[in-house]
RNA sequence: CGGGGCGUGGCGCAGCCUGGUAGCGCGCUUGCCUUGGGCGCAAGAGGUCCCCGGUUCAAAUCCGGGCGCCCCGACCA
């Protein structure tokens, strides 16, 4: 393509609104405007480079058999009633009515849908198994999008559904996406890390998130050198072990006027917070139950959600606190009640003559050892924080910050069982489908790259999915024989199918170098006067910045060579 | 949903406090000039000052309401 007769509208100032950098260097190297929050047009540009990322899926995904199908975005709402995540999602999923008055919804995702469509074409376990993929947008009306492509209303995601018999064929249809996806990040260029993950609304047993570390995420996860690796709402760890007191006497009341929070505690006993317990009160449906952890950690809800088996539940207020332990938050404890679920972290597992309040107002209670004071039942419910050690290898874990770019999800049968989606097994007998569910952000694939490969003047996107490969560079195209000798150029790399993008602009050398730098082609090459009587042009490696110099003739051929890799 | 910021030619901003001719830089158009890192000179075009209402002789500016966008948090793939 010729720029001077395309649409690149590349700006010299970071605009106004954009902070991250893949933000920012979109907006400004031209490749998508906004029209509304968490709403994108693509360009030229983007557009290009989103089609090389879906050509890259496309071609991974059917390489394990996938098959591309394409389902609408536009769904009635009684599927998503059924499965039950009309309410899940809530406001999330976008909702219409027809002219008819019918509900529909913007598919959100397209476990309903798929699943729909098996349960009435699946019969026997002959057809099995079946891997279904598409590239599709998706709506969600998030409560806050941000950071242009990382966090979208629309958006396109390629999601896939594998339908097994049972588990050991789930496993083989997970075990080909997780593969498919090492091959797609790879060959997008990023850094990516695999981690152990939450399934969330998306139920189902096991996770596998791939993330890509980047400052601009929003992926919290745990990293160990030995290779372990989860999601902050899952990771485990272990806290680092304190020193208690060796004997420790029965549990007494000391006044603690006026001191509520841990922090204050910490200031007025002089003891460190790890040696305190937190008293937490919950409602779960209806019934209130205590969580207990250390002083200086923070609960997990996803982790009590998941020991409750249920994630209908709510801190307690004040009110609800004092009718069932008798003291204002802040001086609450576990010691002495009776008929009162107790959960409490396994950091306390062991622990002796803690501090916790004494369910009176204003004091507390020193020498408490649970266990022996009150008995709870120990389970993982706490936030990982740096420092904590590694589960499988006890060295110190890392948090680092990651974009979510995949996620392949272990349903199980979630989903057939609620929507009756089944098949006749070798006996004849009905049996629900075992799916699993596979998803990428096509968009964040873009971003990501943008966030791990950019400086000062711009970005240097991987080949494989730059806009175009190279950007052939006239430095003045009113010279005759320098244009001339571009010109022959750019028709030697087009016979030779090479994916470039000609600079022909009447354009100062200056403006088109910036240009150059800032929209990520991989390679410029220059025709410029000095090199071009030496008969040379000048090739410059944009994530290096290396220059070589090549002979006009053996720039084909150069460039070929660069391509085979 | 809580907190903060912002809305003025295409982009980035000033003007608002203290009401009275809408301004600067970039970009754009035309001409000359220049041609290896966002050249120079000159002449131009381009604005419902987010919207609605109020106060006032007079509102970009003051007051009320609304909408939109960004950031932090909550939440969420």
């Amino acid at each position: 393509m010729r720029w001077s007769q395309v649409f690149i509208p590349t700006l010299r100032e970071d605009p106004a609104e954009a902070e991250v950098p893949s933000h920012r260097l979109l907006l400004r190297a031209g490749y998508m405007r906004q029209v509304a929050a968490g709403v994108y047009a693509h360009l030229l540009l983007g557009q290009r480079s989103l089609l090389k990322i879906m050509q890259i899926i496309r071609e991974e995904m059917d390489a394990i058999g996938a098959q591309e199908f394409y389902l609408p975005a536009l769904n009635p709402a009684e599927l998503w009633k059924e499965s039950g995540r009309y309410a899940a999602y809530g406001p999330t999923i976008l909702k219409l009515k027809d002219r008819n008055d019918h509900e529909m919804v913007l598919g959100v995702t397209h476990e309903e849908e798929m699943t729909n469509l098996a349960r009435g074409e699946l019969r026997s376990y002959k057809q099995l198994p079946q891997i279904w993929y598409q590239i599709q947008e998706k709506f969600r009306d998030e409560p806050r999008p941000k950071s242009g492509l990382l966090r979208l209303r629309e958006f396109w995601m390629k999601d896939s559904y594998s339908f097994d018999l049972d588990e050991a064929g789930l496993e083989a249809s997970y075990g080909k996406h997780y593969d498919a996806y090492r091959r797609i990040f790879d060959r997008c260029g990023l850094k990516y890390v695999i981690v152990e993950a939450y399934s969330g609304t998306m139920g189902g047993t096991h996770s596998h998130e791939f993330t890509a570390p980047t400052d601009a995420g929003e992926d919290l996860i745990a990293l160990c050198d030995c290779g372990y690796a989860a999601n902050l709402e899952k990771a485990e760890g272990n806290a680092p072990p304190v020193t208690d007191p060796a004997n420790v006497g029965p549990p007494e009341p000391f006044a603690t006027p006026g001191q509520r929070t841990i922090d204050e505690l910490v200031k007025f006993t002089g003891e460190n917070a790890n040696r305190m317990i937190k008293t937490l009160v919950y409602v779960v449906e209806s019934q209130a139950i205590l969580v207990l952890l250390r002083g200086d950690h923070t609960m997990s809800e996803t982790k009590l959600a998941a020991t409750l088996g249920s994630d209908t539940f709510r801190l307690a207020t004040p009110e609800e606190a004092r009718a069932l332990l008798g003291a204002r938050l802040g001086s609450l404890g576990p010691v002495g009640l009776k008929g009162v679920r107790i959960l409490a972290d396994k950091a306390l597992e062991g622990r002796r003559g803690m501090i916790s309040g004494a369910n009176k107002d204003d004091t507390h209670l020193r020498n408490v050892t649970p266990g022996r004071d009150f008995t709870p039942e120990f389970r993982d419910l706490r936030v990982v924080s740096a420092g904590d050690l590694c589960p499988k290898c006890g060295q110190p874990l890392r948090i680092s910050v990651s974009v979510e770019l995949g996620h392949i999800f272990k349903l199980g049968r979630r989903y057939s069982q609620a929507m009756h989606a089944t098949v006749l097994d070798e006996n004849g007998k009905e049996v629900p489908l075992v799916m699993g569910s596979y998803g990428i952000g096509v968009e964040r694939i873009l971003s990501a790259a943008v966030e791990q490969n950019h400086d000062r003047d711009g970005m240097f996107l991987p080949a494989s999915i730059a806009p175009f490969e190279i950007i052939l560079t006239a430095a003045n195209m009113d010279d005759a024989r320098l244009r001339d000798a571009a010109e022959k150029l750019y028709d030697e790399m087009r016979a030779h199918h090479l994916d470039v993008l000609f600079d022909d602009r009447a354009e100062r050398p200056g403006v088109k170098f910036k240009d150059a730098d800032l929209i990520g082609a991989a390679l410029r090459v220059t025709v410029g006067k000095r090199k071009f009587e030496q008969g040379l042009a000048e090739i410059f490696r944009r994530s290096t910045k290396q220059i070589q110099d090549v002979k006009l003739d053996s720039v084909i051929p150069f460039l070929e060579a660069i391509r085979r890799g």
